[in-house]
DNA sequence: ATTGAAACTTATCCACT
DNA sequence: AGTGGATAAGTTTCAAT
């Protein structure tokens, strides 16, 4: 867990520089790199930190199209459509959510083509509604 | 730019291990740890790399709340309030779309005390709209 | 829990290809 | 555009505190 201010330091310096040495970091708050190391190892294994991501402009690999789509689905094929999620390799992201709509999904696309297809994929399995982004304000 | 597959190799294991040594990247894909870095520079100069983030679980952070909440807003107010984004600490994204909502953002919150401050501050510019999340499915 | 030193690994630069 | 060698920097482990 998050134990002090020098275990939140590090998490808000990580957030945003994944790529940080641990001597840099270590600089930036006043510690050693090596007890740098261990608190990251910890809270690595106490899964208060889950990954380390590269963020890519997803235009600039040819998916010019990004949207968000709604999804309700009859509660009986819920858990059999979460089961086949990981074959969309369009999803960026994926919540459940309380409301008429079940899921909200974050997706990037090739075009307007392939932003269909997507669609009627999702089609078969319940009743997807979309709003294509027009820009991206924030990005965490 | 993507030139060719080696730059598509480089990006999807920098995508879900931003920590990833260049010498480690190198033995995966067949490269030098020299060429890889090249690359990797070439790659970020030119904006499809876009930053190195750390996914961090915001429960164990003490935020326990997570939603989407969509707005509309008056169209003479949009671009006074986007300006006033940065200082919302809560968004974890934010992004403007098509149709009746024009802003869709992920944020994270303590509680519903929390939640409902957040709200309301969002109320003052337009009108805001809240599914809580119940749990992350897919996690870019 | 943190430090500092030792042993190991990686990044960066550059000459060569 | 890639390799390999040299050097500087970083990581990891561990004994001492």
């Amino acid at each position: 867990m998050v134990k002090d201010e020098l275990d939140h330091k590090i998490l808000c310096y990580l957030k945003e520089n994944s790529r940080a040495s641990y001597a840099q970091i270590g600089r930036e708050i006043g510690l050693s790199a090596s007890a740098v190391g261990e608190r990251i190892q910890r809270l690595e294994q106490t899964d208060v930190i889950k990954g380390y991501r590269t963020l890519i402009d997803p235009k600039k690999m040819g998916f010019s199209v990004s949207a968000y789509i709604h999804m309700s689905l009859e509660s009986k094929n819920f858990h059999s459509f979460v089961a086949t999620l990981d074959s969309f390799s369009e999803i960026e992201h994926c919540s459940r959510v309380t409301g008429e709509t079940c899921l909200i999904m974050k997706i990037n696309v090739k075009d307007s083509d392939h932003l269909q297809r997507f669609i009627d994929r999702l089609a078969k399995h319940g009743n997807p509604s979309t709003q294509v982004i027009l820009s991206d304000i924030i990005t965490a």
